[in-house]
DNA sequence: GCCAACTAAGACACCGTTGTCATAAGCTGG
DNA sequence: CCAGCTTATGACAACGGTGTCTTAGTTGGC
């Protein structure tokens, strides 16, 4: 039924294990006897069992891509930066959505670990930061990448992005056009990088000498809902800020309906930021001024870390990148 | 180092034939000894290795989703339908993108096939509909499902909705809220369901007793840049349309942003309307009238398919829904 | 009271690869 | 010219389960 090494070998003349050597570019092949055993491979339409080299050999060829997150631009590009990285090294992607906040969480990675024997693992944010995952991975002693973690650096290797200056830049871009009371939508608390957004924000507002303003700051879930309930907090005050700066696009599309809603016009009467670039910020009107975030080539490299030969621990900042769009204006008058 | 069926065998003090046949919960075992082995298991924590299940066996536990598909919300709704029914079989889900224009397709899906010894697998459109596609899932005699086909529907047991319907549905609606000139906007050639929606959009006007105009229809490709390259189409025709009725939600975002660009209000100077109710139909201003589609249901349901004991070829019709939000109003005058 | 059928459990080969070890030929240097 | 390396290849066990066959005890029908 099957086509199996040894199919090939017959074919090729040759024993199952040179075979094997080429299937694994190993040493210690002649030339000839490669360029034969390719041919069978080719003849027959040969794809190796991945049971069977699981099984028998050190690697799986296969990784596990953890995340749980509900953005599902984030995750597109997540899963699109992974796969292509996997591609090229000929390993499948495992796509394993968890629920950070399940009480099986552990068990549920580990029980992944256990079934598919994979050789690495990549965490995406918020499971960067879930200690009982964490543990679970340490536990088994089995490598993994964390794409834009919050905590405990050291611990493996990483790709981030630096959101405090990110959050900086945008807020600096906001203070030149000569906003100042800048009202700053937080993210969702599970993700690490909402305070560090949250820490740009200030940092800038300081720099420029303009005071901090606890009731300009809102706390949000990255969601559009929470956009607009903070856009409504926002826009009711007595002083009402110029701009409105959400620490990601979702959110910054709520803002953008509710300024709709009551009748505002963006920028005239109001500017709003986002953050992330996700496909959103350019589908809705007007279109958003934001923070481009890599995140595809984030997953590609961090992908990258994990096929690295040597298991050092290594940090990669990718940069980020303003991006200037028709949501945000200088201040009126 | 890992925990084997040989481990709980010897804590159990069964065979691992019996430990086996307790995983697998065949008859034939005592109540009690199934007791023995299940607090073995637990103690050790035991999952079985799927490699070894799968060399073994005539099951791999494994089953493939293949897509093409380039929104983000339609991918996500897909895969967390199949995954949420694969995790209720405690079935894994490998989720494999292609490319349907690629040469190498069919190379692509059996070597997949091959290495993976997956147990069937989900097609979602427009790969339900790639010849190169399907004919290599016949030749390897495997077992599939298809989302939203739009050919040979006896081939395959399939899940879809009414997309005719749907359209003839919507178009009823405007024609009902006063439309006479009603634009529309074509799906990408690729897909299917484009020529169904077209369809149903005839078939309203022609029940309604209103001529079908061509020159009030643009192709497009399910995206957003070809939604607004339509709306100008349209809007700078001498006799414009009342409304535009657009393939799907990302065409009718560009419409609106068109029209806000050119400073007409919808819904006042415009109705605009989408198709599929992704998450994006609510985070645009104003919120779009659309249909539902139940692409998550879908996939689950598609999945259940995939497990059915009896491979008898099923199809199964879902219900559309249509949403009325703020794109749309009664035509002015 | 005996044979057939059912229930319960184990022995053992096998799935399709890779790891380890053995072997043989070719080369190098003293 | 031979010891000792490098190169090239094969034999065979092993990976961790499942499928098949066998055995033995228990029921049930006549």
């Amino acid at each position: 039924m099957r086509v199996t090494i040894k199919d090939v070998s017959r074919i090729a003349g040759v024993s199952i294990k040179t075979v094997s050597r080429v299937l694994n570019k190993e040493k210690y092949v002649r030339e000839e006897t490669r360029a034969k055993v390719a041919a069978a491979v080719a003849e027959l339409n040969f794809s190796p069992s991945l049971a069977a080299r699981t099984l028998a050999g050190s690697r799986s060829f296969q990784i596990a891509l953890i995340y749980d997150n509900h953005s599902p631009y984030y995750i597109h590009a997540i899963q699109a930066g992974v796969w292509a990285r996997c591609r090229e090294q000929g390993v499948r992607m495992l796509a394993q959505p968890v629920d950070i906040a399940s009480a099986t969480l552990a068990q549920e990675i580990g029980g992944l670990i256990d079934e598919t024997h994979v050789d690495g693992v990549i965490l995406s944010s918020p499971v960067t930061d879930a200690p009982e995952a964490l543990a679970e991975l340490e536990r088994r002693n089995i490598r993994f990448v964390r794409i834009s973690p919050g905590t405990n650096h050291a611990m493996t290797s990483s790709v981030f992005m630096d959101d405090a200056q990110a959050a900086d830049d945008m807020t600096t871009h906001l203070i030149n056009q000569g906003h100042r009371r800048i009202g700053f939508v937080i993210g969702h608390p599970n993700h690490m990088a909402s305070d560090e957004r949250h820490f740009g924000y200030r940092r800038a507002l300081d720099r420029a000498g303009i005071g901090y303003e606890p009731s300009l700051v809102r706390p949000g879930e990255f969601d559009f809902a929470s956009g607009m309930a903070a856009a409504e907090a926002l826009l009711t005050l007595p002083k009402k800020p110029t701009a409105i700066f959400a620490s990601n696009d979702d959110m910054a599309a709520g803002i953008l309906s509710y300024a709709h809603h009551v009748g505002l016009e963006v920028p005239r009467d109001l500017s709003v930021a986002g953050f992330d670039d996700t496909d959103l910020a350019q589908l809705v009107w007007p279109p958003l001024t934001t923070i481009r975030q890599p995140t595809r080539d984030l997953a590609f490299a961090a992908t990258g870390l994990l096929f690295e030969a040597d298991p050092v621990i290594t940090h990669q900042r990718l940069q980020h990148e303003l991006i200037v769009r028709g949501s945000t204006a200088r201040v009126r008058g």
